[in-house]
DNA sequence: TAGTTAATGATAGTTATTATCATTAAGGAG
DNA sequence: CTCCTTAATGATAATAACTATCATTAACTA
C-alpha cells in the first residue's frame, strides 16, 4: 500500500525549514529553487499545505502580514514578532503560563476552550541590545 | 484645519459594525452596498484600513482564514473560534489581566513581551448545546 | 526492469487587498 | 446660502498569495 512517496522537492522543504528562520512559501521557494530549480510553486504551496495539515510542519500566521510563515516542529513554543525588525523570534516558555492565562478569563460566555494560538509583540533580543532597549 | 470627514460611507461601516458580529470587509461591503449602492470596494478597504490604524476599530486575523474580520472597540476582550461553525465569539475578561499582560512578564529568551494577540479554539455555545458537547 | 499511480510543474484562476486617478462632496469661509 | 478647497470617493487596474486543473514525470513495489 503506497501512500506517501518521498520526493526530492519535501526533503528541500525540510531542508529550508532547518536553514531559513520562520520562512514565508516564497523564501522556501527562493532556497529550493536555488538547489533544484526546476521545482515549481504549486508543488511547494501544495507540500507546504498537506505537510501542515499532517502536522509534520508547522504553519504561522502573524497578524497583520499577508504571507503565512513556516517552522518546523521541534519542541512547543509560541512565537514573538519584533516591533522594530519585524523578525519572528522563539519564545520558549513555561506551559504554565498559558495555563495562567486561561484560568484568568473570566466568564467565556459558555465557550468551550479546547486550545489557543498566540502571538507576542515586543522587542527582540538584537533590538533591545542596539538602543539599550530605549526604543 | 480640516483634518477628516465625516462620510455616509465611515457612519456606515460604523453601523456594519454593530449590527453584523465579526464581520469580513466582503460581509461589511454587503450591508453597506444595500443601503447605499454607490459605495466602492476601495472605499471600504481604504476605511477599514485607516479606521485599523487610528484605533477606531480593531481587525481580527483569524490564523487559517484568509479574509480579515473586523470588530468595533468596545472593552477590552479576546476571540474564540469555534471548531464546528467557524463562528467568531467574543471572550470576556478581566482588564486588570490585560494590564498585567502588557507588561513584561517572564524572560523568554531575551525577548521583550509587550503585549500578545490570542486566539482560542473550543466549542461555541450553539455547538455545544445541539451536540450536548460531544462533538 | 516494468507498471502503477502519487506527485510534480506549467499555467490559468481565485480571493483579498492595494494603487492610481479623475470626479465628487464635506464643511469652513465669506 | 453659496463658493472653494481638498479630503474622500469610486471605477478600475494591479498585486500578492495562494489554489485548481491536467498532462507529464518519477517513486516505489511487484
Amino acid at each position: 500500500m503506497v501512500v506517501q512517496r518521498n520526493t526530492r522537492q519535501k526533503a528541500l522543504i525540510k531542508e529550508a525549514l532547518q536553514e531559513l528562520s520562520h520562512p514565508t512559501a516564497e523564501d522556501i521557494y527562493q532556497y529550493a529553487h536555488s538547489k533544484y530549480p526546476s521545482i515549481g510553486k504549486a508543488t511547494l504551496y501544495r507540500n507546504l499545505k498537506t505537510m501542515s495539515e499532517e502536522g509534520s510542519i508547522r504553519k504561522i500566521d502573524v497578524p497583520g502580514e499577508m504571507a503565512g510563515r513556516f517552522d518546523e516542529i521541534t519542541k512547543p513554543h509560541f512565537h514573538g514578532v519584533c516591533r522594530e525588525c519585524g523578525a519572528v523570534c522563539d519564545i520558549e516558555m513555561d506551559p504554565a503560563y498559558m495555563k495562567a492565562l486561561r484560568s484568568e478569563i473570566t466568564e467565556p460566555g459558555g465557550f468551550l476552550i479546547e486550545n489557543q494560538e498566540v502571538i507576542f509583540r515586543g522587542l527582540c533580543p538584537n533590538c533591545i541590545n542596539s538602543n539599550g532597549g530605549k526604543i
